[in-house]
This record gives structure tokens, sequence and C-alpha cells, in this order.
DNA sequence: CAGTTAGTTCTGCAAATACAGAACAAAGTT
DNA sequence: AACTTTGTTCTGTATTTGCAGAACTAACTG
């Protein structure tokens, strides 16, 4: 028999979770809202129910049994989360489960990137500044505001975390 | 014969504009990051040309023509554009074209909108929080982080445009 | 009124997506 | 060695997407 097991086997955190109505709903309403960001529907769920389950971490199969999905289902999309680094697992000794998290504690590096990601529309904007003629002057100011808009904005994203922790202390 | 086309119909800023490879090309990657962004790609490619022709403004046929689509899939793809306010036409006496163009001047609403949207992830932070027990504190602690910090962005994103304002003057 | 132009809507299909279920692999258990 | 657990990979399929082509509408044209 086994030496540690037995104590983390019988830990009640590590018991299914009971999710209520307003738990599954919240776990679809969050579901639907990162479809709209393009992941794939099962990936946005897992994401919810990572959010919402007390233990922060939940294993493999009552991903599965939550969700009443398939075991391929649910494989390929921790394997999406983890790729976006989104998502790691630990396990425990003795205990042959991966219990999932979201890597909640690198916000601040993925919202930086979220911003910097929408900023880089500036790249096709000065490429196309570089093939336009001065054929429609207008137009082409416009562009090349908003390309300086973008460009002060990359600038301004560190001062904006820097402004946030002085507040905050 | 009608009284006003002539002029117009022969102006040389209404013919087809000759796309180089360059241009080509370019239009495809700026298809392709909007496609990345959950858009279909025609309305991609749409954009890409709207914004690399030279006259700014572009009738339906010669999207038609130019990408080489049909003309049901530019209609559609144009009805969205609209839907999204990203796009409007423009008519001219004695033609019955429409001359399709992006709504460039507002690119501080759609960049302002655009931003709120990713910080909207807020709403459902908190409302995680709401439900979640006190078991895991460390885990409550980083949202709660993550949700001041969102608020703090949102407040934040007037005074970005007006320091923009500012340092251009 | 027959014919043209400009664009929309409908119908159908080819390809991509998202998942289920089965087969499989790896490691532990008895 | 047979069996169980934990997950992955493969295969098939229902659904959705993105578009083409045809039919249609509306307005002008001769």
């Amino acid at each position: 028999m086994c030496i540690f097991v037995p104590l983390l086997a019988h830990n009640p955190n590590r018991t299914k979770m009971v999710l209520t109505e307003r738990h599954k709903e919240l776990i679809e309403r969050i579901g639907v809202f990162h479809e709209h960001k393009g992941m794939q529907p099962l990936v946005g769920r897992i994401i919810g129910l990572l959010l919402v389950h007390e233990d922060g971490e939940v294993s493999f199969d009552e991903i599965v049994e939550q969700l009443g999905v398939s075991k391929s289902a649910v494989s390929n999309a921790l394997t999406f989360l983890q790729a976006k680094d989104r998502c790691i697992y630990s396990t425990r000794p003795g205990d042959r489960k991966r219990y999932f998290a979201l890597k909640l504690s690198d916000w601040r590096e993925d919202f930086a990137k979220e911003l910097e990601n929408i900023a880089e529309i500036q790249k096709f904007i000065d490429e196309v500044l570089e093939v336009r003629t001065e054929k429609n002057h207008e137009f082409n100011c416009k562009m090349k505001d908003f390309s300086e808009f973008l460009g002060f904005f990359k600038k301004e994203i560190p001062a904006l975390f820097e402004r946030f922790k002085r507040q905050q202390a």
C-alpha cells in the first residue's frame, strides 16, 4: 500500500464540487464570451469552470464529468490552453491525476499582451501608408493620425501598470 | 442622355485601380489579421482593399473584380461591415453605383470600444467572486487584484486620449 | 415594354469545426 | 501477467461556415 496516498485521497478538498445552477449558468456565459473572442466553445467553458471552482484546480476527469463532454474533447482543449500558456497542471505524490489551473498569476503580462496585440494594426496602417499615393491626402492624414496614436498608446502601456501600482499602495 | 453622368463617368478617379503584387499581398495579410480577430475571411480582405485603394472609396463591382469573389459574398460582407458601423457608402448624382469607404474618421471611438470590450471580462470576474467561497483565499485575491486593475483601466481610457491630444499639439 | 445595370436574397454545396467514441499507450496495482 | 487508472490519439460524423451561382428586385434606358 502507498505511503502518502491515503491522507490525500481522503482529503475532502479532492471530492467533486457541487455546482449550483448559478455556477453552471455563469460557466456557460463565460464560455460564450470566450467563443466571441475566437476560442472553441469547450475551451471557454473550461476557463469558466476553472474560475468558478472552489479549489482553483480541477482534475481531468472532474472537468469531463462537470461539463458532460468526452475525454478527447477535454484533452484537446487542455492541450490548447497549455500551448497558449493560460493553464498549467500540477500533480500530487501518490496520485496520478493531473490538476489543472488557470495561470491567474500572470494576468498582467496577459493583459499587456492583449493590448499590444490590438495595437498591432499599426504595422499594417504603416505599410498601407507606404504603398499609398498622395492622391487622397485627407484619407492619408487620418491614417497617419491613427498610427501616431497607436504608437503613443504602446508606449503608455507600461506607465499604465505603474500608475496602477502606485494608486494601489 | 443624362446631364451629369458624362463628366463623372469619364473621371479618371473612377476607373479601376491597378493593384500591384505588393498591394495584393498586403490585402491578404490584413485579411488574415482580421480573420484572427474572428471576422470572416472576405470581410478582412475588403477592409484591406478599402485601406489600400487610392480613392479611399470603392464601388461594389470593383470589390467583386479586385478580390475575385461573387457578388453575393460581397453583398453579405458589406452588410456586415455596415451593421458594425465600420463602413458606409456614398453615391454620385447620375451614378447608381455605391462607393464604399471605411469610417476611418471615428477610429478613436472604435479603438475606445475595443479597449472597453477587452476590459469587459471584469464583469465576469466580479460575478465569479460573488459565487466563490473563501476556501481558496489566494486565488480570490489574485482575481480581486485583476478586477481592480480592470476598473482602473476603464477609467483611464478617456485620459489616455486627452494626453495624446495634448502631446500632439 | 424589352433590355441593362446594380445589388440582394435564396439555394446548395465544399470545406472546416467541434466533438463523440473507440482504440491505444503508459504506468500502476494485484 | 491480467486488470485498472489516467489520459492521448485516431476515426468518423453532425453542424457550421463561407462562398458560388441562380433567381430575383428595383430602377433606369432606349
